[in-house]
RNA sequence: GCGAGAGUGGCGGAACUGGCAGACGCGCGAGACUUAGGAUCUCGUGGGCAACCGUGGGGGUUCAAGUCCCCCCUCUCGCACCA
């Protein structure tokens, strides 16, 4: 049996080696130039490492080892977010602490990790459920406390009666619990709150100052929601009191024909007359047993009661009846609107539908016909105060609206306003596997722990259950409940409540640049070195929360010194989904995953990792094929063949002679390709280029060292267990992971040749092969005597040249 | 409905600022070496007999359009009564 490119024995020897020599260690050296090419760390689940986290892992594995070889010092660390929902729910079931569940999932991914040759600096390694990690999860959360960004609120939660639980969204299907299928509601219970809305603003402005794809930065932007408008203030007809509303469009307040407010709103019963009293509260009832699904149901026709109360427009006095209609949600703006039908769809479907008049307002449309949004081109009208003092008829509704908001501002009626959609993030979850908040009540008010008793350490219990009564199983635990006030020595009991899983993964990138700092939560040397990440990937499910968190918490960071940098990610790319091979999303169910454990034993892990970034451009979803992982395998068995003979020496191929200019420029060529494509994230089509490079090596029967060697530097973050091992028949000590990359000659990458197309009325007719340094002339000339047949002796109208590319004659 | 991205051979996909459409790989076909080939190597492979036709469809700009402009269709993702 001939000795071939045997992947399982070239893969274990060299990841042995690097388990003991350690090359990819980021050095303490910071007077290099740094680069911090960061993975979205995994929550360790019970399944094991997923062929599209392996996109994401290999992307950056490639930029990292190619960096390193640039001469950069590279971070490029892996931890885990471990603290979470299934770990908890399965210790539930079983009885198996989270903790075993975790630490086991863990040796799982980590495994196989190793198995893909990924060059993290396992020194690093650290997961969001140690104590000395979370330690300064607490310690941030004690810093948002002292800057009153948490505080406590009633807030609803998912309650189901029948499980006597509080339960997360990702528990709930279709209103009813995924455990049994029970009813659940929604009941106001006292939660931890974090003011992520103080930061709204920085949070959308400094979006500009990132490298972030279109998509995400859409979806951040609209999940803050900002939008600029006024206030406006309705005194009530014939009572005490005053609706404010918001509107984007105070220039169509002359419109205004009536008022809703929210069910929930507090003005509803000041309003409500006493005959329509007992419908209002009919309606209020039925609202509120309606599931927010229910309500944001589409089509919908719209419903509403009027409340038999008026208020007065502030223009010109009129009295609008006010209603109540669960279209307007009490959660945005004020809970209240003014109603403006001829120029809001909705406005204009409750109009129709209860038979509310229509006031044209602005001109351009058939506002009886449907609603006219337009602000562009058109022309405020019927816009005047009856005493004539104010008007903003025939100004455009861009115009009106900085001078109505103005005149009502004067008028003491409204003010200019910013509304946003963001809410403040509701941080609490009645679970045992999250971080404990180091947080004491004493009589009824929440008190900091001090610093100096962080971490406060998850109670050790054999009982996950739920207390009952809604609070988390830490309920149960009274030993660790009940304890003194450090500060004022009574007795307090402990918050039972734990951080969502959002928190631990909030800052962890901070804590790769310094993790077993015992004193601080980093270095602030070392994170000014470091920060910011320079290349972030992972999956698009995170463009949203994990990404606005983690930013919002950085800010806040930033804010209290321990941070320089005003955004944590500087570039941040999504690899694409992999598809099973029927192109349908990978699932058990339908039986298409791909297990990577499988194909490394297959194909090798170094066929895997080219096969991942060869299937297409990261960023697109794309569909597995084990035939193609095959191509790549026989590219890498070809690549073996180019410098290893059949007995597994040195191919006598291989030669010290100088090589072919053709061969040098092949290589040239080749360096600059693929350090490009590196660069721009364009790994396929740098492999691509590799394979041309192999395909015409094969055919070559002498291979100089001189384009071979630098070859398997090249192919070295792709398949780093086979450039090691080449780089060893080659005759070098290791590691390629220590060697330069290599540099192309701008002048070795253009040919001394070039193939001209000859077209006649932009239709390709002929080619020509001429020297690089052919004149126009000579090539027209040439060019004239190849396209005779088409140019039928006539004189060209136009003969168009293009340096270098191409020849055109226009009849 | 709104927003973002995308539509190229039998398949995955190339084509940097408008300049040879289909690189590279898969699949398929032929040949070579072989007792043998599901190994390896070489050659071929968008459609059409041809002129020609071809980048979702229809217009346009240009000497020249996958690429730029206008209209439409389809798919993916996100948001969805946000005043």
């Amino acid at each position: 049996m001939s000795k071939g490119y045997d992947h399982h024995a070239i893969e274990s020897k060299w990841q042995a080696y690097w388990e003991q020599q350690r090359p990819f260690k980021a050095s303490e050296d910071l007077s290099k130039p740094k680069f911090y090419c960061l993975d979205m760390f995994p929550y360790p689940s019970g399944s094991g490492l997923h062929v599209g986290h392996l996109e994401g892992y290999t992307a950056t594995d490639i930029v990292s080892r190619y960096k390193r070889m640039r001469g950069f010092n590279v971070l490029h660390p892996m931890g885990w977010d471990a603290f979470g929902l299934p770990a908890e729910q399965y210790a539930v079931k079983t009885g198996i602490h989270p903790a075993i569940t975790t630490a086991e999932n863990i040796a799982t991914f980590k495994r196989q990790m190793k198995r893909v040759g990924l060059s993290y600096d396992w020194e690093r390694e650290l997961s969001t459920t140690d104590p000395q990690y979370y330690r300064w999860t607490q310690w941030i959360f004690l810093k948002l406390f002292e800057r009153r960004l948490a505080y406590v609120a009633e807030v609803p939660v998912n309650w189901c009666p029948a499980l006597g639980t509080v339960l997360a969204n990702e528990e709930i299907i279709d209103g009813k619990s995924e455990v049994g299928g029970f009813d659940v509601i929604r009941k106001p219970m006292r939660q931890w709150v974090l003011k992520i809305t103080a930061y709204a603003d920085r949070l959308l402005e400094d979006l500009k100052l990132v490298d972030w794809p279109p998509s995400t930065l859409e979806m951040q932007k609209n999940w803050i929601g900002r939008s600029i408008g006024a206030e406006v203030d309705f005194v009530l007809a014939d009572r005490k009191g005053v609706i404010r509303v918001f509107t984007t469009r105070p220039d169509t307040l002359f419109g205004a024909t009536y008022m809703v407010l929210a069910p929930e709103h507090p003005l509803v019963d000041v309003v409500a007359s006493e005959e329509q009293k007992a419908v209002v509260q009919t309606y209020r009832e039925t609202a509120a047993k309606k599931s927010d699904l229910q309500r944001q149901e589409l089509d919908k026709e719209k419903t509403g009661v009027f409340t038999g109360g008026y208020a007065v427009n502030p223009v010109n006095d009129e009295r609008l009846p006010i209603w109540i209609a669960d279209y307007v949600l009490m959660s945005y703006g004020t809970g209240a609107i003014m109603a403006v039908p001829a120029h809001d769809e909705r406005d204009w479907a409750f109009a129709r539908r209860y038979d509310l008049p229509i006031r044209e307002v602005i001109s351009g449309g058939n506002v009886q016909q449907t609603a006219f949004t337009d602000t562009d081109c058109d022309r405020v009208v019927n816009s005047t105060t009856s005493d004539g003092s104010f008007s903003i008829d025939g100004l455009t509704p861009s115009e009106a609206i900085p001078k109505i908001t103005e005149w009502l501002a004067k008028q003491g009626k409204g003010t200019r306003a910013v509304n946003y959609k963001l809410r403040d993030w509701l941080f609490a979850r009645q679970r045992y596997w999250g971080e404990p908040f180091p947080v004491l009540w004493v009589g009824g008010e929440a008190r900091p722990l001090p610093e100096e008793q962080l971490p406060l350490v998850l109670p050790e219990t054999d009982n996950f259950k739920p207390s009952g009564t809604g609070e988390s199983p830490l309920a149960n635990l009274d030993a660790w409940l009940t304890t003194i006030d450090p500060a004022t020595r009574q007795p307090a009991r402990r918050e039972t409540n734990t951080m969502p899983q959002w928190a631990g993964s909030c800052w962890y990138y901070l804590r790769f640049i310094d993790p077993k700092n015992s004193t601080q939560l980093v270095d602030p040397i070392k994170e000014r070195y470091w920060m910011p990440v320079d290349l972030y990937i992972g999956g698009s499910e995170h463009a949203v929360l994990h990404l606005l968190y983690a930013r919002f918490w950085h800010k806040v960071l930033f804010d209290i010194g321990v941070t320089s940098a005003p955004e944590p990610f500087l570039k941040l790319v999504h690899q694409g989904i992999v598809l099973g091979e029927d192109n349908q999303k990978m699932s058990k169910s339908r039986g298409n995953v791909v297990n990577p454990d499988e194909m490394i034993d297959q194909f090798g892990a170094d066929a895997v990792r080219l096969y991942e970034m060869f299937m297409g451009p990261l960023e697109a979803m794309k569909p597995w094929s084990t035939r193609g992982a095959e191509g790549v395998t026989r590219f890498l068995e070809r690549v073996w063949r180019l410098m290893v003979d059949e007995q597994g020496r040195l191919s006598t191929a291989i030669v010290s002679t100088a090589p072919s200019l053709d061969h040098q420029r092949l290589l040239h060529h080749t360096i600059k390709k693929v350090t490009e494509d590196i660069e721009a994230l364009r790994f396929n089509t740098a492999i691509s280029q590799m394979m041309i490079f192999t395909n015409e090596m094969t055919k070559a029967p002498q291979r100089s060292r001189s384009v071979i060697e630098p070859f398997v530097l090249l192919l070295s973050p792709f398949a780093p267990h086979l450039a090691e091992e080449l780089w060893g028949v080659l005759g070098h000590q290791p590691s390629v992971s220590q060697q330069s990359w290599p540099i192309f000659d701008p002048a070795m990458t253009v040919s001394e040749r070039l193939t001209i197309p000859i077209q006649v009325n932009g239709r390709l007719r002929a080619k020509l092969d001429v020297a690089v340094d052919t004149s126009r002339d000579a090539i027209e000339r040439l060019a004239r005597a190849e396209a005779a047949e088409w140019l039928q002796e006539k004189e060209p109208k136009k003969v168009i040249y293009v340096e270098k590319k191409l020849l055109n004659f226009v009849i």
